[in-house]
DNA sequence: CAAACAATTGAAAATATTTTCATAATGGAT
DNA sequence: ATCCATTATGAAAATATTTTCAATTGTTTG
């Protein structure tokens, strides 16, 4: 099973090299007759076209590098999907990393990608990585951010708009007369927490408050749900919103211990619908983020940097869908 | 910013390519002294060696191709973090490609990773694929297959004993005389909804009689959990068995508006366990499935064979382990 | 001190493609 | 038949690396 290069092809269709390429690329114009003769040759020897031979001689890979990061898996997927979706139909591969929180050196995963020589990196980068975005700067890759808001010359970025939806959520309950709305934070320090935060504050303020409702609990969803079964049991909150959908779970679970009725005695808020907030009973109210489209919408905007189309707008934004599943509190 | 190729390097510290090469893969032995030079001049000018000149050169890219479903995130998901750990222990690097059920087509997703020449295929095969794996083995693309046990000359198998699962859950059922145990079927028709089928069969086969008890639904969950209400009002089980955590929870759901206490009337048991089954409230008894391994090992298999390491068994079966989170019926 | 050997290094081929520029073939108009 | 304008094709360079084999340098040793 030795390998067919465009060598034989050409070869075996009396032809040259050149016009073997012209054949497999379709763009320029070949006799008919001669490109009924190479496809022939093609067929009967098996050719396959080498595609790192095309990177070099071409310098450009078809492929984009897509980095992001193992936590919060149902998301990620559903991002990876849309994404992969995408690059199918502009006909780009994806390169992937996944980012281990604590464990993985960034540094040398953006190494790893200016190796590769890709075309392009997506990234979600839902803390500060500003060091590590230089370097593809520098190179002057092209670059889609996912959940950040950052855009430069050869950067875009693609977000969901938590502050806005926390903030209308808040001010909802707020005209109301709802005040005691608890917001679950964890010590990640990642940028939807900081949305969340802002966006309450804006909320408060717009009333004429201020806001003071965190909750501060550790990264551990075992250890959340042990800290709330205990502190439910001192405190009674009208709304507790939670980041991510284990979050929720765990809050449903710990407030069911302590004769907390949901959604009668509190509201419980998820920031990210999955599939098991939307299935749990009793049901909780959530935003439905369209982790799908991020990562569609990201693929998108990185095949028109490449194919040097007009981007219009280099800051994206998506915004969560409010879901309420309880009768709203009056 | 022009690019900087290793004839910069060369010229900049009076070798040749040869000898920047060799400083680059550390490899043959070069002058202490004349090391340093070409390091400095890499470091001077920022030099990146380029994988595709490498992959051309060396007919090998040290990446992997990765096909796997985009459906049941959470599973797939925690696949991709095992496989991607290893990878970049092994510094390989992950080239991905999912498949979405009745939309891809796989046939072009193989000629893809030929064209891209990658060094080996790991593909999630749940359901017979068995033409497009034909076109690898002609190729000699060393392959491992997760879910399916399939081996030959150039393939590995990593697979989750799901018969062995369901057959000792039966049987354990059996020996304490409960007879009327419900297998979900939707109409995937993947190999683990059959392996599950000759698990039950087997366990009954043993104590002599034959299995009944499947009760098949559609792909859908929605109209999964729609059937199950309706079906629960006439039906009671005493225990039933789900596959996928979301047709667990569509039962779980479904069987609370019907007066079927879970565990007291019903036992439910999901296959796979993942972060909501084992949070949720009744808990619900569930196999954990080493999904992450499943990745971390194929992946090791993976890289077994193309560094040419003896591979013990090419086919390797993990367990399910079974972690009963109820009373367990007497 | 020369011979023998080991340690370094370099020249050039090989890897599989695209593309530019030049040439050859074709066809129509005169 | 001849010329001009297309149209089609080919030769060779370029892409960035590795590797083989030969040459050079350095080190012992008799």
């Amino acid at each position: 099973m030795k390998k067919v290069t465009i060598y034989e092809v050409a070869k075996e269709s009396n032809v040259s090299l050149a016009t073997v390429s012209r054949v497999i690329n379709g763009s320029t114009v070949v006799k008919e007759d001669t490109r009924r003769r190479v496809e022939e040759a093609i067929n009967k020897l098996g050719y396959r076209p080498n595609a790192i031979a095309q990177g070099l001689a071409l310098s450009r890979t078809t492929t984009v590098g897509l980095i992001i990061p193992s936590t919060s898996i149902s998301f990620s997927g559903r991002v990876i999907n849309g994404l992969c979706d995408v690059a199918k139909i502009y006909d780009y591969s994806v390169y992937l990393h996944t980012i281990t929180e604590g464990v993985t050196d960034i540094k040398e995963i953006i190494d790893d990608v200016i190796k590769a020589r890709v075309d392009g990196v997506i990234i979600y980068a839902d803390k500060d990585l500003d060091d590590s975005l230089k370097l593809l700067e520098e190179y002057n890759i092209p670059m889609v951010v996912m959940c950040s808001q950052i855009s430069a010359d050869n950067i875009c970025s693609v977000y969901v708009d938590y502050k806005k939806a926390v903030c209308e959520l808040c001010d909802s309950y707020l005209q109301k007369g709802i005040e005691d709305i608890a917001i679950l934070q964890d010590h990640r320090n990642d940028v939807v927490s900081q949305l969340m935060k802002s966006g309450a504050e804006e909320a408060f303020e717009k009333h004429g408050k201020e806001y003071h409702g965190y909750i501060e609990v550790s990264k551990d969803n075992r250890s959340t749900y042990k800290f709330l079964k205990s502190y439910f049991k001192t405190h009674k909150h009208q709304v507790f919103v939670a980041n991510r959908d284990s979050q929720a779970m765990a809050a449903l679970n710990a407030s069911q211990g302590c004769g907390i009725a949901v959604p009668e005695d509190m509201e419980l808020v998820c920031m990210n619908e999955s599939k098991y907030t939307s299935s749990v009973r009793p049901e909780i109210s959530s935003f439905v983020v369209p982790a799908y489209d991020l990562g569609a919408i990201s693929m998108r905007l990185m095949t028109k940097m490449l194919k040097d189309e007009q981007v219009e707008e280099k800051e994206k934004h998506l915004n969560a869908l409010f879901s309420p599943k309880q009768t709203t509190k009056e």
